[in-house]
DNA sequence: ACAAAATTTAAACAATTGATTAAAACAAAC
DNA sequence: GTTTGTTTTAATCAATTGTTTAAATTTTGT
């Protein structure tokens, strides 16, 4: 029987475990004891550690890739509110997932296969928010540097919290209130780089 | 003998493979070989392999930290000076270490112990770049703000390398001349942020 | 209710890896 | 040149970990 409730358990649990971990370090008993489940019926749903890891993975990718397409396609908002909307949905995704990006880095640096599944050029290459920017006279260039910048304006703080905390010395309630204020400060920044 | 020939190639071999694979991936095999020396003698001049890494840490984030103070309190040179001087020496570092930052995210995410061995909120805190800012006007959230998106800028295109360069289609070459062009660019816009 | 198939379990295997050991090679002191 | 202490080596140990196996248990089809 295809798609059991163990099978399931086990693909919720790795995942969990593989975000936390990374591959290397996350151990099959790890995923087990998380399924609350025996260690062997992960060989028996997955062949491999390996073959788990990547099933996870291109389905996280094709995820990913479709809830920014949403964003970046809607026809109802201008190019300054896609951005306003991407930074305030990322931003708390990342709330929620702070292993998250520490983890897609690690894992695709050395692997070109699995980022090219999702076409990534494809992605904004065809977008509205392409023509948005089009149109209000953005060269080539300074549209990839926007999203690039607002990339990193919005993921290094999450990546590196315990440097932050340390250099500006905040605690757990003073990092959250920084990533609040981030969600409005972020498009205003990006307004002003790029005269938008 | 203490420091000998041979405990300084363990001690750089170490270097680079820890930065290359993390602290749990690196095994000590591959330090030795990498060292050219036989595997005992890492727990002959080391105790442990934990305890080689924590003194190369230590060693490295010192380091860092004087980097960073000779910058940031140059007598010579203007608030804006600084940050052009620090974007364009770090992104020359980290185009030759472009492990280190996830390194350095990765090891430091469990472990504040290692991090407050620098006491990093001093740094800052005493630097002349702080007391120009001040004389600018700027606040003490905008303080940080400022250094906070300079960092965002000058890593995140170094860590997130493979996702700029399948989002954005660029070849080696071009990753290069992208580097090259955010020395000159990120000051720039971290002006147009901050109304410097 | 029974047989066949699918699922689950405990145990074990084989490879990897950090660390140790005992002997060998080497250097230093006298 | 012998003794003593240091450094290096090869071999081994013990723990960890992905995977397999064979038996036990549960589910399914009739």
């Amino acid at each position: 029987m295809k798609n059991s409730e163990t099978e399931q358990k086990i693909k919720n649990a790795a995942s969990i475990v593989f975000k936390q971990k990374g591959f290397k370090e996350a151990r099959t008993r790890d995923i087990a004891e998380q399924a609350g489940v025996n260690l062997a019926l992960i060989n028996y749903y997955y062949k491999s550690k390996e073959a788990l890891f990547n099933e996870i993975m291109t389905e996280s990718i094709l995820t990913f890739k479709q809830s920014l397409c949403k964003y970046i396609n809607d026809e109802t908002t201008t190019a300054q509110e896609k951005i306003t909307i991407i930074v305030n949905n990322y931003l708390s995704l990342l709330q929620q997932e702070p292993n998250l990006p520490i983890f897609l880095v690690k894992e695709l640096y050395n692997s070109s296969e699995l980022l090219n599944k999702i076409k990534p050029e494809e992605v904004l290459k065809n977008s509205l928010l392409q023509k948005q920017l089009q149109e209000m006279g953005k060269t080539n260039e300074k549209k990839k540097n926007l999203i690039i910048n607002t990339m990193s304006l919005v993921v290094l703080p999450i990546i590196g919290k315990p440097i932050i905390q340390a250099f500006c010395s905040k605690n757990e309630q003073e990092y959250l209130t920084f990533l609040e204020e981030r969600k409005t400060n972020i498009p205003i920044w990006i307004k002003s780089m790029f005269n938008l």
